[in-house]
DNA sequence: TTAACCCTTATAGTTAACTCTAAGTCAAGC
DNA sequence: GCTTGACTTAGAGTTAACTATAAGGGTTAA
């Protein structure tokens, strides 16, 4: 089975090797083995639950609540309904996320077209009338 | 014609009277007027500004580049160009964003049911051949 | 065998965006 | 006229998530 250097991995997850090492100390990683003096040993289900990681942050949640998430997936079967009940949270989080990201992308829909058609007409005088505000 | 108190303004925005000052140091609102002792009086454009401010923010932009935003409109018609540019920058920045969170919510649906087949279970000994990482 | 380069640990510094405190001003109500 | 409460400023403190430094050890290539 073949295992990847902190380097390694870093690189395949565009991350540094400072932040792998960080996470680590923050208690990310329990399950990475390492070397008789010491040098951390990446399998390929390491970087699988690093990718999980990165999900799991890129939906918002801070280091510590999924280190609560670590833990449990440790002590097994036990904390079944804690993990189930944080992956829902966190596809509520989701949802609410895209939907204020679609409200942003259509005001900024709207600013690209009150751009455009300035441009064209080569100054902003022509949106006098329809200003949102002092900004545009 | 009605104008708001700076704490008027942060109930309505939901943000905190120490977050309106900070942008107001920070120049992002130059356009808003005081009263001869100093006092801001917040006007419904502002409020209209402050909206706008709060999605850029939302597309992830630095208040810096905000604050470039903010000088831009001040220079008038000159600065076209470079705000219907920055608007198509946060357009293509949010479709990033969006292709992004699709992914994470694929992933975290793919969660869900991984769970709610295990707790069904009551082991997770069942997924034992589909696992993705050392993490579930 | 020694330089290059990776790795280790512990700890300090950075950054963004707030968040709060201290000291003081000002207008309204009792 | 004095307290209450909102406002002002300058500046200090907080937080999360890195990011870097220092001091040193282990393995590989000329």
């Amino acid at each position: 089975m073949s295992t990847y250097s902190i380097s390694e991995v870093a690189k395949e997850l565009n991350l540094t090797t400072y932040t792998l090492r960080y996470y680590d100390k923050e208690g990310l990683l329990p399950f990475v083995e390492r070397t008789p003096n010491g040098t951390r040993l990446f399998k390929e289900s390491d970087i699988g639950a690093l990718r999980i990681i990165e999900c799991l942050k890129s939906t918002g949640m801070p280091i510590k609540e999924i280190k609560s998430f670590i833990d449990w997936c440790q002590d097994g079967d036990s904390t079944l309904q804690q993990r189930f009940d944080m992956f829902l949270e966190r596809k509520a989080a989701v949802e609410a996320q895209l939907a204020e990201l679609n409200k942003t992308m259509e005001i900024i829909n709207h600013k690209c077209d009150y751009y455009k058609t300035a441009l064209d007409a080569g100054t902003e005088d022509i949106h006098k009338d329809d200003k949102i505000g002092s900004l545009n």
